[in-house]
DNA sequence: TCATGTTATGCAAGCGTTTGCACGCTGTCA
DNA sequence: TGACAGCGTGCAAACGCTTGCATAACATGA
């Protein structure tokens, strides 16, 4: 690449001393170690020649690389960028760097990329991918890998995880519909085999459960995924099933849009005839047609949490695992309103 | 991290060859040196042993990294993520990794990370912060670092780039409002010192004076920046300056959605009473009222051809720099119509 | 004065690879 | 039969760094 770049030894040369002074000089820790007239010379050759630590060589002696891996399904979900900025940030003021990849549901692919993030000497992985009972994560902590999941969570237990507390977030969701009249509310349910599916339906239940109103006005469909076309595809066959629904609460802002569509295509109206509430409050929420009545999840912060906890669970690996729960808020906009009576 | 990782010296004391072998053997390049017999029994034990090459080595030995530093300005800009999935995509096919890092505009932030990066013995960079006149860019040519810019570029020639087609893209915008009818057109042009802000500028006035509107019924407002709170308020500056203006050409989704915020705020109607035109379409373009009419770039295009880009320019460091063009298309929807007579 | 720190620096091993070279064995050909 | 080529494998140096240990210089206290 540059045709040669200084080291050690073309830094100690430069200032007449040994270059494993030049690496205690170089190393902050271990720099008064070394007298304040050399230290001095030192730095001053150092960054005359431009020289800059290489880090695959220090990796390799103190097995050690100051990088993180992040996997996550889909960058291109809009609530993904704010965690892995979230991410970003936290661990570079530590001095860490994040290798990102993005993998499809494929397991194979998962382990494949898995390995090739450790066979690159990673610290730790912080993994978005997680299913609630992972065989990659059960991989990962065999061999003692730290890892901390976002969003989702494994649900064994053995890794610690950062997701937003979706008890709290149905709660709030069916409590604003009940408030504002509902008898009948729907839930468009994602994947039973992810947490944020898993949790956001019990969290439903539990929240009908603590109401007056009767299980049977409580109505679950499950959708295979949180696309815009799953919303659709859900909400016309959930309307088919329990007609009588007058508001839906989703597992995402995406499946809400998709709701919108099914909605238009019913020739029906939101939120006259139906109040839609979404999940995560994805950008530009505030900007469709009617603005969207949601649950704001604090992706950034989500993001800054599985920073710290890595770097945590690194330093002191044997650390107790922990669920770290940020709460969420209600974001009232017009996509929610009482039923026709 | 794990208690230890097996090593080339592991899996040969256990195959009862010398490690050098087995490192041949790993490589597949380099396999058909060694006879099958041994292959066989090597690739057997490797596996055995759940053997993984330790990168940090071979980095050392090769100085190839197979890892490249992608630098963003701001990964929640609905723009950057499709881009990062392309040049993920594009790199992983040819089993290079990416480090994601997020800087702002401050230029000893910049410096800082790609300092760390090239520390971390990336092969190549790849930026999406490129100004016209880079000094970073510059840094990194005296050092023979291999880069690639996305999105934006460096006017200097000095590094292949690759964008989208600005003057095309400015064109189609222009000629669309036109062909409504439009004659008294303005353009809310991005910062100066960005090759978007600038193309899209000089393309709007190129393609204004190819038409058959006298240039004095242009009208280019220089916007401070992207975002839609800069939008807003170009708009309304605007509108004060050049009141007869019928269409606005953005050079930003976000500055459009800043439009309508400025447009609903003076009691106006989009498009009634103003067009407006967009600029990437971003996600959900469609959903927002009006569903935005703009230029759709194809980022996932820019991301595989910068990393297809990036590889070529670290194979051939001497091969001749380029700029790749893609070409954008307009996207009718309804924030565009004829203006009012 | 000498044993005893104390401090600053040098020395060298070792991290896990890659790779040019040497070596020994076979097979071929004159 | 001897020279030689080719093939498969082993050997060892090198990549740039960290770090425990040795050493030298000097100060300290009895």
């Amino acid at each position: 690449m540059t045709n040669k770049n200084p080291t050690l030894s073309d830094v100690a040369r430069a200032t007449g001393v040994h270059f494993s002074t030049v690496s205690r000089v170089m190393n902050p820790e271990t720099r008064q170690k070394v007298s304040a007239e050399v230290a001095k010379r030192v730095l001053a050759e150092a960054s005359r020649l431009g020289y800059r630590p290489n880090r695959a060589a220090s990796t390799l002696v103190t097995r050690k690389s100051r990088i993180i891996g992040v996997v996550l399904p889909d960058i291109t979900n809009a609530v993904f960028p704010p965690i892995l900025l979230g991410i970003e940030e936290g661990l570079r003021k530590h001095g860490y760097l994040a290798i990102v990849a993005n993998v499809g549901a494929d397991e194979e692919e998962q382990l494949f990329v898995i390995n090739r993030l450790l066979g690159q000497q990673v610290d730790g992985l912080i993994l978005a991918t997680a299913r609630r009972d992972d065989p990659v994560i059960k991989m990962c902590m065999a061999q003692n890998v730290p890892v901390v999941t976002v969003n989702r969570s494994d649900e064994n237990g053995v890794a610690s995880c950062v997701v937003s507390d979706d008890v709290v977030g149905m709660r709030l969701a069916v409590n604003h519909l009940l408030a504002l009249g509902h008898r009948h509310i729907a839930h468009i349910a994602g994947p039973e085999n992810l947490s944020t599916g898993h949790v956001r339906r019990t969290g439903f239940l539990a929240a009908i459960e603590a109401s007056e109103l009767d299980a049977s006005q409580a109505f679950v469909f499950e959708s295979s995924g949180y696309s815009r076309e799953c919303g659709k595809a859900a909400l016309l066959e959930l309307l088919r099933q329990s007609p009588q629904t007058t508001a839906v609460v989703t597992g995402s802002d995406l499946v809400a849009i998709g709701c919108y569509d099914a909605i238009r295509e019913l020739g029906l109206n939101c939120p006259e005839d139906i109040s839609v509430v979404g999940h995560n409050d994805m950008p530009y929420m505030d900007m469709i047609r009617p603005p969207l009545t949601t649950i704001r999840i604090r992706h950034h912060g989500i993001g800054a949490e599985a920073a710290r906890l890595i770097l945590q669970t690194i330093d002191a690996p044997d650390s107790s695992v922990v669920d770290v729960r940020l709460k969420p808020e209600l974001v009232v906009r017009e996509s929610t309103a009482p039923p026709r009576v």
